[in-house]
RNA sequence: CGGGAUGUAGCGCAGCUUGGUAGCGCGCCUGCUUUGGGAGCAGGAUGUCGCAGGUUCAAAUCCUGUCAUCCCGACCA
């Protein structure tokens, strides 16, 4: 491709609606410009960096025998209401755009495939003789995302790779899973990316195993936490740790003392010259199930902890039943407004005890008169602690669960774990911290679909079973994206060769230079037929102004019809590493095949 | 949805406090010169000042409403 011919336009400064830096470094060097919030068009250069990556993904997949599809994105509700997704999908909070068509049918544009797929396969999947059975499609997904942000990042409509496999019971899905799992290892390689497995939380979706894959990049949205060994690797929102040792609360008595404006645990531990491990900490959430209940929820947790809310949002799903409701819409420490609304009295904020009284709650409707209780494990070998009073301004110390304060029944992990603590498969390794995007991701759903929806097989004793089902997930647009945000400097983009838009430019400082013109003319259709691909700049533009745009736009390797010419060489410079050298002519196309090659085993 | 900010030429911005009929840089077009690190000179084109009301002789500027976008939070397969 010449640029003279190509839609090609550079922006000098950084646009003025991007924060990060591969967000302003892809429109910039004219990949992508912003149609509207969250939505983007892939501009030329963009879509061949989309369309390798593709290519890989749609290669690694293949390998497994999976085999590729196409889905529909306009869904009918009725498919949703089965599974019974539509209210938690559309409802508040939702994430899946719905419309309601001239026949008055409702529909959504798919976000994600599970209820289209499970269908054709309750359709079409009779015998375990057809199993197992992977599908997958590679194409855009809508997601109303309240907050779109970060480019392609995080986006309305995006393109993703998306898999569903079908296997005849849990042993054969987790065969399958481990296959996926090995897949995507690949298709990060060869991608160039440095990337990380973690152990995931599951989220909405739902389901056992799953495990994330991220590309490690500061401006992740995601933290995780691994071991040097990479014996352990979680997201934040999943990880276990062995948390420090307590100290041994200094206090032997029990006693109900006066502690004015101690209000957090670093005042109070400060007032009682105490460790804050000899704390119970009580934290108030207030959740609402799908069905409008609310729920007032005591968490007592050691002092030095902080609730992971991902967890804590698990096991509150869990106890859904136990107000006939699904699933849960929202999870938060209530603020004063919030409170106001179940309140009775004023809460002894900063001085909570376990014991909160349940009269706090005013009898409402839609309002669970009572707290539920839990603690979390940091807090249930504690003694002598430390807590509130359930008066402002007033602590309790020498306390013990059994004797002052009744154990919660519903005993929990939901604390955060942090950098710096041991891990749990190996105590003599330190959990470290990283940032990541989190561009791939890998379900074991089990048969929570296939049941929900009667997606059977008969089996070999000529009985009909539930499919086990796997859904995996791959972000091709923020791959591309978080490929540019893990490799850049100061100059520009710098891609990984197997996912660079063109391989080499040749760039011809002078174009009115007729000799020079003519050898990269030359140079231009020889690397293209030696599988080079190689973009022309034949533009007017002076030779500082081509080599600023080749830089930005971050095409691996640049060959310049220049000075050196008069030698019979052509100097040849490597993006990464600004290496140049001069090179004979006739072996720069050659040369060039073979770093390409090099660069992608 | 809560908090904060911004909408003026293709892009980045000034002008708004104190109303007087719109400007700068980059980009774009033409010509000449220049030609290996975002050139110089000369000339030129481009605006419903987000939108709708209102106040006023007069509104980019003041008032009211509304829409959009971005940031922080909540949310997020």
């Amino acid at each position: 491709m010449r640029l003279s011919k190509m839609l090609f336009v550079t922006l000098r400064e950084d646009p003025a609606d991007a924060e990060i830096p591969s967000h302003k470094l892809l429109v910039r060097a004219g990949y992508i410009r912003r149609i509207g919030s969250g939505i983007y068009a892939y501009l030329p250069l963009m879509w061949r960096v989309l369309q390798k990556v593709s290519q890989i993904v749609r290669e690694e997949m293949n390998k497994t025998g999976a085999q590729e599809c196409l889905l529909p994105q306009l869904q009918p509700a009725e498919l949703w209401q089965e599974s019974g997704r539509w209210d938690t999908y559309t409802k508040a909070e939702g994430i899946m755009f719905s419309l309601i068509d001239r026949q008055d049918r409702q529909s959504g544009l798919g976000p994600t495939h599970e209820e289209v797929i499970t269908a054709i396969a309750r359709d079409m999947i009779r015998s375990y003789r057809q199993l197992p059975i992977n599908l997958y499609q590679i194409q855009t997904k809508f997601r109303d995302e309240i907050r779109p942000r970060f480019g392609l990042m995080r986006g309305r409509e995006f393109i993703m790779k998306d898999a569903y496999s079908f296997d005849t019971d849990e042993a054969s899905l987790k065969e399958t899973f481990q296959d996926m799992a090995q897949a995507y290892h690949n298709i990060f390689t060869r991608c160039g990316l440095d990337f990380r497995p973690v152990d995931a939380d599951s989220g909405a979706i739902g389901g056992a195993g799953s495990q994330e894959f991220m590309i490690l990049a500061d401006a992740g949205e995601d933290e995780i936490l691994y071991t040097e060994n990479g014996d352990y690797a979680a997201n934040v929102e999943k990880a276990v740790s062995l948390t420090t040792d307590a100290v041994a609360s200094t206090f032997t008595s029990y006693e109900k003392l006066e502690t004015p404006n101690t209000d957090t645990i670093a005042k109070l531990s400060e007032t009682f010259k105490c460790s804050p491990t000899a704390i119970v900490k009580n934290v108030l959430y207030e959740t609402v199930y799908d069905n409008g209940i609310t729920v007032l929820i005591l968490v007592s947790i050691r002092g030095d902890q902080d609730v992971n809310e991902v967890k804590l949002y698990n096991e509150l799903v869990k106890l859904a039943p136990d107000y006939k409701a699904q699933t849960i819409i929202s999870l938060r420490v209530p603020d004063t407004s919030a409170q106001q609304k179940w309140c009775s009295k004023p809460l002894p904020l900063g001085y909570i005890a376990p014991d909160l009284a349940d009269d706090y709650i005013s009898i409402t409707d839609n309002v669970v008169a009572q707290f539920v209780r839990m603690v979390d494990k940091t807090a249930v070998e504690l003694t002598n602690f430390v807590t509130g009073a359930n008066e402002s301004g007033y602590h309790v110390v020498g306390a013990n669960w059994g004797d002052r304060f009744i154990l919660p029944k519903l005993v929990v992990d939901v604390r955060t774990a942090k950098a710096g603590e041991r891990s749990i498969n190996d105590p003599s390794q330190i959990l470290q911290s990283a940032r990541g995007i989190e561009a791939g991701h890998i379900f074991q759903l089990g048969t929570k679909y296939s049941q929900t929806m009667g997606a059977t097989y008969t089996n070999e004793q000529g009985k009909s079973e539930p499919l086990w089902m796997g859904c995996y997930g791959i972000g091709v647009s923020r791959i591309a994206q978080a490929a540019v945000e893990q490799s850049h400097d100061e100059n520009g983009i710098i891609w990984p060769v197997a996912i660079a838009p063109y391989h080499a430019i040749v760039v011809v400082p002078n174009i009115n230079d007729a000799e020079k013109m003519a050898v990269a003319e030359k140079i231009y259709q020889e690397l293209n037929e030696a599988g080079v691909e190689t973009l022309l700049d034949d533009r007017k533009e002076r030779a500082g102004a081509k080599f600023k745009d080749s830089e930005l736009v971050g095409i691996p390797y640049r060959i310049v019809t220049g000075r050196s010419l008069s030698e019979g060489k052509l100097e040849v410079v490597t993006r990464a590493t600004k290496e140049s050298q001069d090179i004979p002519v006739e072996e720069v196309v050659s040369t060039v095949k073979q770093w390409v090659i090099e660069s992608k085993k």
